[in-house]
DNA sequence: GATCTATATTCTTAAATAGGAATGTAGTTT
DNA sequence: AAACTACATTCCTATTTAAGAATATAGATC
């Protein structure tokens, strides 16, 4: 993966803001429009940029797709996204995001852990 | 800083080898041209952009303009500074111009290291 | 199968960016 | 002061990028 790449994928807040909150865990795309409250064109959009570029991977979940950071990933990749997550916690707007994650209910995420079935169909966000 | 800007500095190729250089030491514009083998416009266009958004400073030293990473860097530079410098090890480009730098004749830069007077006014490059 | 929910894609427009050619400028040498 | 060196700036063009409105699609529910 070429490094120059990776920071294009870096260069604009929104995909920062993305990044940010997958570092926590999956995620779908509803959650990312309530958490950072941008409309949904912009948030699939730039999920899309960033998949076509491999630094997320999309699977579907009943209704939902589910994103996340790829498991498997290139030294430039992990480096740039632990510094990332270094340095997020210094600025408010990725703070904020973080702090929104932690109050959502995530019932139609994977995230909701420990092995409790998703509920598909469910009304999500 | 914020750290979209760097990584809007971080997002350019030509902009990436000038910094990979720069963790070396501080280093004139003629030297960039030489190792880069791109045209001045290019190299001095790349360098204004770093120098705008604050991740390298400029000082004249008799004909040549000797740029430099800034002493005192925040947190979020420092920390994506060294992360590229790690990951640019392992990419052919970076490495090829630190191979080029080492060769060089730094006779017009401070690089000529321990306290040699720069021999102002003569050819550099 | 009609409807609904979640998400993606298309179309269009405005703005940012990169590159080069040509020219300007500051300092140096003769 | 004329000529030269190192570098910056201006002007122009092509490309990329971001954003939103509108529309399309895939799967789920009824």
């Amino acid at each position: 993966m070429k490094l120059v790449q990776i920071y294009e994928c870096l260069c604009d807040e929104t995909r920062l803001r993305l990044l940010n909150l997958l570092l926590q865990g999956p995620l779908c795309v509803c959650h990312f429009q309530t958490i950072l409250g941008e409309p949904q064109v912009k948030i699939s959009k730039h999920l899309g940029y960033l998949k076509t570029r491999g630094l997320v991977m999309a699977r579907r979940e009943g209704n939902w797709i589910v994103y996340a950071l790829p498991e498997k990933r290139p030294h430039e990749l992990s480096a740039n996204l632990a510094c990332l997550q270094d340095c997020a916690g210094d600025q408010a707007v990725f703070r904020r995001d973080l702090a929104r994650l932690r109050q959502l209910d995530l019932s139609c995420s994977p995230l909701n852990a420990a092995g409790t079935p998703v509920a598909h169909g469910r009304r999500c966000c």
